[in-house]
RNA sequence: GGGCCUAUAGCUCAGUUGGUUAGAGCGCACGCCUGAUAAGCGUGAGGUCGCUAGUUCAACUCUAGCUAGGCCCA
């Protein structure tokens, strides 16, 4: 071992829990000078690959327990892959283009707007960009190395490095050339403040509940004196309108409401305030084609407008049934306007304002001007009637502006074109849990669109389309190679972002005129979901690891990424390749603050996850998120139940150990790997700890992580710690090293040496720092994360044996009942014990000697006995085994029920002594046997008792005074123990005892003599005052005693 | 508004194909143990299994609806 352990004892000390951070950064310095990490992958065959997609974080903040989550799910994996014998190479990547980082840079810069940025100047803005992205990288290094994540920092991908983008290029140059890249006009989720289109992803994170103005407004119709009755909740929009649209099928009315003539649908009369007649009833496609006046006088003279217009969107649950049409801001308005010719006008710009046209509030933001249009309707009558409206309303999901949805040249991948491929190279992958892939992003693949990919911003791969200015000829440039080819003067050093790519002379191959790169960057989740092979500047270079490296058999990252990361892989790797690029992924849930509310920066409930490594440690963080519940469910994150939780694991297993060093060093004991134990309790130990091996590596290999922990967790806490050691301490406390305490020893050192391999992958500090000291010498330049898993050996497990120690663990649960409701206390030894249990499995322990021992040994009792009998002592009455008889009477259940639970006790012995009864059910004899009912016991008679299921234990609980003064006995023995600690003794210094005391007490002195004095390491024993040093004095029973005490 | 998931003890979570004492840990109360000891263990009290209807002899479990929360999509 590394660091700072001068330790000269074989199975050296662990540090104490209170310095378990000190102890995990001497883990981590062993790591680094060993090479353990490096050594982990290296030592692995090529030919025996696992391969590992790390998901790019993108390092401008600060990382959260949500981080921890997805860290510790991949470390984990990877740990235990490697384990299992396998080569994970795990390279780090960073994600570093987009809005966030330029929103932030923004802030910090004081601009506002791209005009501000294009004024500040592009070049030093992503220079900025740049420097902002690895603002946290350092602390994003010191997480991920704390929390004990192997990834290969030192050889990063990077998204904005040059190499990198040529990837991309290279990726956008392939579905260019098969026609998958087009440029359109849609209309997109627009943000005015940051000046771009936001793709479904990103629009999806900003959803709010906000209240927006709900109005009606009344469109007088040209030909009649009648008005159609519109709602809209943008009122901003109406200057825009250029037509209304109806449900063809739809039923209208004319009413006659407040002596004006109103069109609406019939089924929405509802939203009239007061009276009203109806005169008359029309279908929609009645309508159509009907003229109104333009409630705004800028666009009254454009041509096709200011009709009805028929839609089948048109739907009546809100609003009137008549929908106003603006095409520039609403897909289906812009649908419809391509469709019957509307015209088309856009009266805002791109920051959102009011262009001059429409020369009342030009220059105003739209969403600011909605106000004024209101009270500019309500003074010329137009307006019906005017509320508030709440619903859900997109914002950006960085600078929390309302979205609107504008018309916007753009750039698309034509996924639609390839939607089926998609479907099918998913269904080949394995999600955990299968609902995730199945059901939710099969079905969001099914309703696929095309993947809105430019971006009218600066920090991000540009986008490689250049246009001819004279033969606008268009070309997609997929390498350097041919950029530089076609490029004058290509520097010897650049950097492919804006603006040196806008600035480079291209000329077009065609005509040798000169070329302008299309404005726009690219939408950075491509450049994630790129990362397979642009991770490995693929096709460049490195094609041969690229092939060992294609798929992934395991990615993991939270659930919101489903939309994000996990599609923009599948939709680049499955037009490449033409199949999913992973091949298993375990989306984990959302990291909750105590309350169960979401964790943000803006509610300022976010933990980070290096203060609680700070102050916890990485093995805790670890063992709580993996322990606590399912990954895929939303998870409370909660620091007082987080230290519960883990110090119960941790603290159980580091206090294994400690008792093993302790022993193991006073004898000297040196491993053999000979287990060969005939002693019972040890085949026992040995048999669960195959069995959860068996069971753990099942978990690990379906990715059930927690079924995992917790299988791993029960062996450690409640058999290992709690039933094998609490029974075999006394066999370590053995003066000589007798057969059986030799084979205690390789027992326990197996089964401890096997749980820390067993554990490593979840908590990698602690059982590496003990299982090297368990291995001493040998493991000092060694580590258990170089180990293998360990393999379960069937030809250890007994199950008949587990299954009977069962059966004593229940008769020792219940026989402690039994003294806690009489209150004697374990020290005072019971003359007897009488099990009865129906089943074998129960009592058939009774018949091993070894298995009884340990019974008698932990309830302190002399003899056990089972009663097939319960006579005078037990009262005995019958319950129906439901299952059983619930399908044999059916209906008549209840009634059976009551026949059975009412039988005397005399029916009840002869249904037991005979295995069977006929009792008369519903009019019917029936014949009753033994199988089909639970026997119950009660009551006991001047004995204590109690039932656990089909189990009953009686404690003879008479006391007489040979039994007291045994009790007496080992009350001194603890006295004489506690006194030894106090006076400062070793656990093996040999000592001279004295005491004064009471006739009553010499008694117990002289009768069990020899075993106070081996059980206390007295070499000599004296009766009367001394002057030694140390004295104490104490009562008992009510006797006063004094002791004294010396080394001998 | 739609899809998926979740709802069980004060808290965090288990609960196998419907079967009659619904489990664990933490916390709480009481106690035990004390040569793993600034540890350890046990017992106990706590639950109309989110609500409502339905299927069934029998529902925490199946079905439908509702409510609340989460994720995703509009």
């Amino acid at each position: 071992m590394s660091g700072g352990r001068e330790d000269s004892r074989r199975y050296g000390a662990l540090p104490p829990q209170r310095e378990a951070l000190e102890a995990e950064a001497e883990v981590l310095r062993h790591w680094d000078e060993y090479d353990i990490f490096r050594r982990s992958i290296d030592e692995r065959s090529e030919e025996n690959i696992f391969v590992f997609y790390e998901g790019p974080p993108t390092a401008n903040g600060r990382p959260g327990v949500h981080h921890a989550m997805s860290r510790t799910i991949k470390d984990l994996v990877c740990r235990y892959r490697t384990m299992k014998g396998e080569r994970v190479v795990r390279k780090a990547g960073w994600d570093t283009h987009g809005l966030p980082v330029e929103i932030e840079v923004e802030k910090a810069l004081g601009l506002d707007g791209k005009d501000q940025i294009e004024e500040y100047g592009v070049g030093e803005f992503n220079k900025q960009c740049y420097r902002s992205v690895f603002k946290y990288l350092d602390e994003w290094h010191d997480f991920t190395h704390k929390l004990g994540f192997w990834l290969d920092l030192d050889d990063p991908y990077v998204t904005c490095k040059n190499e990198y983008i040529e990837s991309v290029w290279w990726i956008l140059k392939q579905f260019w050339d098969q026609d998958m890249l087009y440029e359109g006009h849609k209309i997109i989720p627009y943000c005015a403040r940051c000046g771009t289109s936001l793709s479904s992803h990103e629009v999806s994170q900003g959803y709010k509940d906000v209240t927006d103005p709900s109005i009606f407004i009344k469109l007088k119709l040209t030909d009649e004196d009648a008005y159609f009755l519109v709602w809209t909740t943008t009122p901003w929009t109406l200057i825009s309108n250029v037509a209304l649209a109806v449900g063809p099928e739809h039923d209208y009315v004319r009413v006659g409401h407040r002596g004006e003539t109103l069109i609406l649908a019939g089924e929405l009369l509802g939203v009239l305030d007061g009276e009203y007649e109806v005169l008359g009833k029309v279908k929609g496609r009645e309508l159509v084609g009907k003229t109104y006046e333009p409630c705004f006088p800028w666009f009254k003279d454009e041509e096709g407008g200011f009709r009805v217009i028929s839609a089948g969107f048109v739907t009546l649950t809100d609003g009137t049934g008549i929908v106003h049409i603006a095409p520039a801001f609403g897909e289906d308005d812009y649908i419809a306007g391509m469709e019957q010719g509307l015209p088309f006008v856009q009266p805002v710009d791109t920051e959102g304002k009011f262009t001059p046209e429409v020369t009342k509030w030009a220059g105003r933001f739209i969403k600011d001007a909605d106000p004024e249009i209101i009270e500019d309707l309500r003074e010329r009558g137009i307006l019906y009637h005017a509320a508030k409206y709440e619903h859900s309303y997109p914002f950006c999901w960085r600078c929390d502006s309302p979205l609107i949805y504008y018309a916007r040249r753009s750039w698309y991948i034509r996924t639609t074109a390839f939607k089926d491929m998609l479907i099918e190279a998913n269904s080949k992958v394995h999600w955990y849990p299968p609902e995730v892939g199945e059901n939710r992003f099969a079905r969001w693949l099914e309703g696929n669109v095309d993947w809105a990919l430019s971006r009218e911003r600066y920090w991000g791969t540009p986008l490689n389309i250049w246009t001819c200015d004279s033969c606008e000829e268009k070309y997609c440039i997929g390498d350097l190679t041919e950029l530089k080819s076609i490029s004058e003067q290509f520097p010897e050093e650049y950097d492919l972002h804006k603006p040196f790519i806008d600035n480079l002379d291209v000329g077009c191959p065609e005509c040798g005129g000169k070329m302008t790169r299309v404005p726009e960057v690219i939408d950075c989740w491509f450049d994630s979901g790129a990362m397979p092979f642009a991770q490995h500047h693929y096709p460049m270079e490195n094609m041969d690891i690229f092939k060992q490296q294609y798929p992934a058999e395991f990615i993991s990252e939270g659930v919101d990424q489903s939309r994000g990361w996990f599609y923009s892989l599948l939709v680049i790797g499955a037009f490449l390749t033409k199949q999913s690029p992973y091949k298993r992924c375990l989306p984990h849930g959302m990291i909750l603050d105590r309350e169960g509310r979401k964790m943000s920066k803006s509610k300022g409930n976010a933990v980070f996850a290096s203060d609680v490594l700070k102050s916890d440690g990485a093995d805790s963080l670890r063992w709580y998120l993996m322990i606590s519940g399912a990954p895929y469910l939303p998870k409370r994150f909660d620091l007082e139940a987080m230290r519960d939780n883990a110090n119960k694991f941790l603290g159980t297993l580091r206090n294994l150990y400690s008792f093993f060093a302790m022993y193991a060093e006073i004898d000297g004991f040196e491993p053999t790997g000979r287990v060969m134990s005939d002693n019972l309790i040890d085949r026992w130990i040995l048999s669960r700890y195959n069995s959860t091996v068996h069971d753990v590596t099942a978990a690990l290999d379906e990715y059930e992580i927690t079924r995992a922990a917790r299988a791993i967790q029960t062996f450690v806490i409640d058999e290992l710690s709690n039933w094998y050691l609490r029974r075999c301490r006394r066999r370590f406390w053995k003066n000589e090293m007798s057969g059986d305490k030799l084979a205690a020893y390789e027992t326990f050192y197996t089964v401890l040496e096997g749980v820390t391999r067993l554990a490593a992958p979840f908590v990698p500090f602690l059982t590496e720092a003990v299982w090297q000291r368990l291995r001493g010498e040998a493991g000092k330049s060694g580590s258990v994360h170089l180990e293998l898993f360990p393999a379960s050996d069937r030809a250890m497990i007994d199950e008949e044996l587990e299954k009977n120690m069962a059966g004593v663990l229940k008769v020792v649960t219940t026989g402690r009942a039994v003294r806690n409701n009489a209150a004697i206390k374990i020290r005072t030894p019971l003359a007897r014990m009488l099990v009865h249990g129906k089943y074998h499995d129960v009592t058939e322990w009774t018949k091993d000697g070894e298995l009884a021992g340990l019974v008698l040994d932990e309830l302190n009792v002399k003899v056990i006995e089972t009663i097939d009998d319960t006579g005078e002592l037990i009262r005995m009455s019958v319950k129906p085994e439901y299952s059983v008889l619930g399908k044999r009477f059916g209906k008549n259940m209840k009634a059976a029920a009551a026949v059975l639970e009412g039988l005397g006790v005399e029916s009840v012995v002869e249904l037991v002594e005979k295995g069977q009864i006929t009792v008369e059910i519903e009019g019917k004899k029936e014949s009753i046997s033994l199988e089909e009912v639970k026997v119950e016991s009660e009551t006991a008679e001047g004995f204590e008792s109690e039932s656990e299921g089909d189990l009953t234990v009686i404690l003879d609980t008479k006391l007489t005074d040979e039994l007291r003064r045994e009790g007496s006995a080992r009350d001194l023995v603890n006295r004489i123990q506690n006194f030894r600690k106090e006076s400062g003794f070793e656990v093996s210094d040999r000592i001279e005892l004295a005491w004064r005391a009471t006739d009553e007490i010499r008694q117990v002195f002289e009768e069990y003599h020899d075993h106070i004095c081996s059980e206390t390491l007295v070499e000599d024993l004296h009766e009367g005052e001394q002057d030694w040093e140390n004295s104490t004095s104490f009562e008992l029973d009510g006797f006063q005693i004094d002791l004294w005490v010396k080394l001998a």
